[in-house]
DNA sequence: TCGACATATAGATAAACATCGATGTAGCAG
DNA sequence: CTGCTACATCGATGTTTATCTATATGTCGA
């Protein structure tokens, strides 16, 4: 995983709105913008522009259905984020050889 | 962990620059502030800003010794943190790692 | 085609933030 | 006491961001 896309990631993950939009989908399942505009204290403009960044953080796969779109919640993508962050920030010494496995696509 | 902590910690972990002075200490072990300053590309003022969130979100803990203060980093932090986004974004985790399995009350 | 609905985008605004130079504070050495 | 070093804080500045209203785009039903 990138710098740039661990960034992103932390970021998405920093705003309590955004956080929390996409907690609901984790948990609900697939759920559509309509669907979070009414849950939310927050206008519809603003929903769109926090799935946005979330789907620009690879954390919600969109799912277009006719009029509606539909939000998918990625689990791998959160895996990798907290992989990530345990290799940097917990391993000392992870390169002991050359050809070290790097189990991640992205 | 209460949402404050969580969102302080994504944020913390949010900004480039001050994730590698957080990965330095990760690393290096114990390191002072004029030390990060030496081998970082933002003057002196910002790398003590960047520190004293980094110590707001519980990442890093201060000590002082005579002039200098030094920073160790805080390894159950981070597991607090990745325990909690498995906990609200109910993802299966990988393994409990070597610091801490279950630092709830933090 | 027309209107109603779902979502995205544009433009504006206020707040938060990263960064800097300058200065303050505290400990050490003479 | 005096000067030096290490670090924190202040005030300013440019950038990012979260949010809104208004509008555009796209889809469905009649």
């Amino acid at each position: 995983m990138s710098p740039g896309d661990f960034c992103k990631i932390s970021k998405a993950l920093a705003d309590p709105q955004r956080r929390e939009l996409l907690e609901k989908i984790a948990s609900g399942g697939e759920m559509s913008c309509g669907a979070l505009v009414g849950c939310c204290p927050v206008s519809q403009a603003t929903v769109s522009h926090h799935l946005k960044e979330l789907v620009n953080a690879g954390l919600l796969e969109p799912r277009k259905d006719g009029q509606f779109r539909y939000f998918n919640f990625v689990p791998s993508r959160i895996a990798a984020y907290t992989a990530e962050l345990g290799r940097r920030m917990c391993v000392p010494e992870p390169v002991p050889g050359p050809a070290a496995a790097e189990p991640d696509a992205s």
